[in-house]
DNA sequence: GCCCCTTTGAAGATG
DNA sequence: CATCTTCAAAGGGGC
C-alpha cells in the first residue's frame, strides 16, 4: 500500500501550504510577506483596475468582496512566491504532478472554477510552479534570470486550442510522463491516430527556440472556451513566475489561463459586444445579463479523482476503442479505474485532494450546496425508479446482488466475497454491482491487492479531512490489480459494464426484456446484463486489447445482445414515459 | 438547445 | 448515522 506522505508528494516545498501546515508557514513568514506588500498591492490594484475597466463588471456587484479572503489569498501567494524565489523558482519539483500555485486577486484572469473567470473578484489562478522547459539542464538559470516578459512574449505563442483538443487537459501535466523526453514532441501522446497528434502548441525553450517541447499545461495556452475580455496572456504570467513580477499585466483579448480543474462551460459573449440602445432590447439584455452573471458566478465543484482520471484517459479510450459516446467511454473508464493499481489510483486521489484544498482556499465560503439545483436536469430518484419498477414489474423487484448470484453461473455463493458486504461498511452509498461481484468471483485469488475505496489513498496521505479506510467495503475490493492477469481478460468478457445498482429497475427490467428463459450458460450469463460490443469490452482493459486491430463491429441488437448504453437509454425512456401521467 | 446517458467520488440533504 | 441526491466531465443522441 503506497504511503503517500507529504514527502512523497513533495508538496511541502513546492506547494503553498494547505490548511494546518499552511497556517504555520504563514505565521513563520509574516516578515517575508511585508517585503512583497508592494508587489501584492500593485498586482491587486492592477487587477482591480482592469476589472473595473470592464463595463460589465462595473454594474455587477463583486461576488466575493471579502477583503479578508483577498488579503489571505495574497498572503498565500506571497508565501508561495517567496518560497519559489528562495528555492529557485525553476528548480525541478520533486512532485512534478502538481506544478501549480495560486496567484490571488488577478481578478480578470480566468478563474479555475468559474464558468467564466472574467469576473471573479477574488479570483485566483493556478500557475505552474515550474515548467518542463526548466528541466532542461543549464536552462533554468538562464530562463529565470534572463528571460524578460517581452522575450517570452516572442517565444510563447498564444494558441487557441481547438475544441477537439480540449481533451489535452492540463492534467497531463500532472503526469510525470508528460514531461518525459518521450513525450517531448508535438504529438504529445504516444497514442497514435487521435487528435492528440494534432499540432500541439509548443513552448520554445528560450527566445532562441532551440528546443521545443509541448507545453504540458494546455490550459496555459489560451482556450477558446474561456473568452475573457481583458484576460492576460501567459506572457505576463511568465513574468510573474520568473520573479520579475511586473505589474504590467498584458491584457489580451482572447487569451486566458484556465486551470487544470477548470470548467469548460462556455459563457457566450455577445457577438455585438453588448446590448444595443433599444429599450426593448435592454430588457432582454438585462435578463440575459442576469443569466450571464449567474453563469459567471457559478463556481464549479472540484474534480474528484475519477474525474481527473477520466479527463486524462478519455482520449486514450477514444483512440483505442474508436468510440465517441461518452456513456460508453465512461463505462470503459469505470472499469479501467477499478483495474488501476492502487498507486495509480492514489495519484488521482492525491490530485483530487489537492484540488479540493485549492478550491477551498480559493473559495473559503463556497459550498457544493450553492450548485444544488443549478443544473436544470433532474434525475429520477431511486425511489422513483423503484416505484417504476414496481409499477412495471413487481415480481422483478429483488436485490441486485441476489439476482447476480442466482443467475450468474460462475457465482460462488459459498464464497464470502460473493456475498453482499457488511452493511456497516459503506464507503459508497451505492451497493455493489453485478459487475463488481463478477469481478470478485473471477479474481478473488489475491485479496491482499485489494482495491480500496477512495478513502484508502486519501487516508494514506494522512490528510486531515481524509475519511477512514473501509477495508470491509466493497465486494470488488478484493479485485486483484496486481497484474497477474488482465483484470478484464477473455474469461471476463463480456462483463456487464453497468454498475448502477441503484437503478435496479433498469437492470432487472432489461433482463426481463432481453433474457430468454432457459438454463443459464456462460454465454447467456454474459448476456443477461447489458454487454458491450466486443471491441468496447476489450477496451475495458487498460492493456492494449487484442481486438483493437479488428474493425469495430457492434453486434446487432438482438433479444439478448444490446449495448448497455442503448438498452439503458431505451429503457430509461420507456420508464420515463411510463412514469409520466 | 436542453437533457439524458454513463462512470466514480465528494459532499450536501434527508430521514 | 445511514442513506439518498446532486454535481463534477464528456459528447453523441433524442426530442
Amino acid at each position: 500500500m503506497p504511503q503517500l506522505s507529504g514527502d512523497d508528494l513533495g508538496a511541502n516545498d513546492e506547494l503553498i501550504p494547505f490548511k494546518d501546515e499552511g497556517e504555520l508557514e504563514e505565521k513563520r513568514s509574516v516578515s517575508a510577506h511585508r517585503d512583497l506588500d508592494d508587489v501584492k498591492s500593485s498586482l491587486v490594484n492592477e487587477s482591480e483596475t482592469i476589472s473595473s475597466s470592464d463595463s460589465e463588471t462595473d454594474r455587477r456587484p463583486k461576488p466575493r468582496p471579502d477583503l479578508e479572503n483577498r488579503a489571505r489569498h495574497s498572503q498565500l501567494f506571497e508565501e508561495a512566491l517567496r518560497r519559489q524565489q528562495d528555492a529557485g523558482l525553476f528548480q525541478p519539483s520533486p512532485y512534478m504532478g502538481y506544478p501549480f500555485f495560486m496567484i490571488p486577486d488577478l481578478g480578470n484572469l480566468c478563474n479555475p472554477y468559474l464558468t467564466n473567470g472574467a469576473l471573479a473578484s477574488s479570483a485566483q489562478m493556478y500557475l505552474p510552479f515550474q515548467w518542463p522547459v526548466l528541466d532542461v539542464p543549464g536552462r533554468s538559470a538562464a530562463v529565470r534570470d534572463a528571460v524578460s516578459p517581452a522575450q517570452l512574449s516572442n517565444s510563447v505563442p498564444v494558441v487557441q486550442r481547438p475544441p477537439h483538443m480540449s481533451h489535452l487537459h492540463p492534467l497531463l501535466s500532472y503526469s510525470p510522463e508528460a514531461f518525459s523526453p518521450q513525450r517531448a514532441s508535438p504529438g504529445f501522446s504516444p497514442d497514435a491516430g487521435v487528435s492528440r497528434t494534432l499540432p500541439t502548441p509548443c513552448y520554445p525553450m528560450s527566445p532562441g527556440g532551440m528546443t521545443q517541447i509541448p507545453h504540458p499545461l494546455g490550459w496555459l495556452q489560451g482556450q477558446s472556451m474561456y473568452p475573457i475580455a481583458g484576460g492576460f496572456s501567459p506572457v505576463a504570467l511568465s513574468s510573474l513566475m520568473s520573479g520579475g513580477f511586473s505589474p504590467r499585466l498584458v491584457p489580451t483579448p482572447q487569451s486566458s489561463i484556465p486551470h487544470p480543474a477548470i470548467v469548460s462551460t462556455v459563457v457566450k459573449q455577445e457577438p455585438g459586444g453588448g446590448c444595443s440602445s433599444s429599450q426593448h432590447e435592454n430588457v432582454k439584455c438585462d435578463a440575459a445579463q442576469e443569466k450571464e452573471d449567474d453563469k459567471r458566478n457559478y463556481v464549479k465543484k472540484p474534480l474528484n479523482a475519477f474525474m481527473l482520471y477520466m479527463r486524462e484517459e478519455r482520449p486514450k479510450v477514444v483512440a483505442q476503442c474508436k468510440v465517441k459516446e461518452s456513456a460508453t467511454i465512461n463505462q470503459i473508464l469505470g472499469q479501467r479505474w477499478h483495474s488501476l493499481s492502487k498507486d495509480d489510483q492514489s495519484k488521482y486521489y492525491d490530485l483530487a485532494r489537492k484540488e479540493r484544498l485549492l478550491h477551498s482556499k480559493l473559495y473559503p465560503g463556497w459550498s457544493a450546496r450553492e450548485n444544488y439545483g443549478k443544473k436544470k436536469k433532474r434525475k429520477r430518484t431511486k425511489s422513483e425508479t423503484e416505484q417504476m419498477a414496481d409499477d412495471l414489474s413487481p415480481q422483478l423487484k429483488r436485490p441486485c446482488v441476489s439476482t447476480a448470484a442466482d443467475e450468474t453461473p460462475h457465482t460462488h455463493p459459498h464464497t464470502p466475497l460473493a456475498h453482499p458486504p457488511p452493511q456497516t461498511a459503506h464507503a459508497h452509498s451505492r451497493p455493489h454491482t453485478v459487475s463488481h461481484l463478477t469481478h470478485t468471483h473471477l479474481s478473488q485469488a489475491s485479496p491482499a491487492s485489494s482495491l480500496d475505496s477512495p478513502a484508502t489513498p486519501t487516508t494514506s496521505l494522512a490528510s486531515p479531512g481524509a475519511p477512514a479506510p473501509t477495508h470491509t467495503d466493497h465486494a470488488h475490493s478484493s479485485f486483484s490489480h496486481s497484474g497477474h492477469m488482465s483484470p478484464y481478460g477473455e474469461q471476463l468478457q463480456p462483463l456487464p459494464l453497468t454498475t448502477k445498482p441503484h437503478r435496479p429497475a433498469h437492470l432487472l427490467i432489461h433482463r426481463a426484456a432481453t433474457v430468454t428463459p432457459g438454463p443459464s450458460t456462460p454465454s447467456s450469463s454474459s448476456s443477461d446484463t447489458p454487454a458491450l460490443s466486443p471491441l468496447t469490452a476489450a477496451c475495458r482493459s487498460p492493456l492494449p486489447p487484442p481486438l483493437l486491430s479488428q474493425p469495430f463491429l457492434a453486434p446487432p441488437p438482438t433479444s439478448t445482445h444490446q449495448s448497455a448504453a442503448s438498452s439503458h437509454g431505451a429503457l430509461a425512456q420507456l420508464l420515463r414515459r411510463a412514469h409520466q401521467p
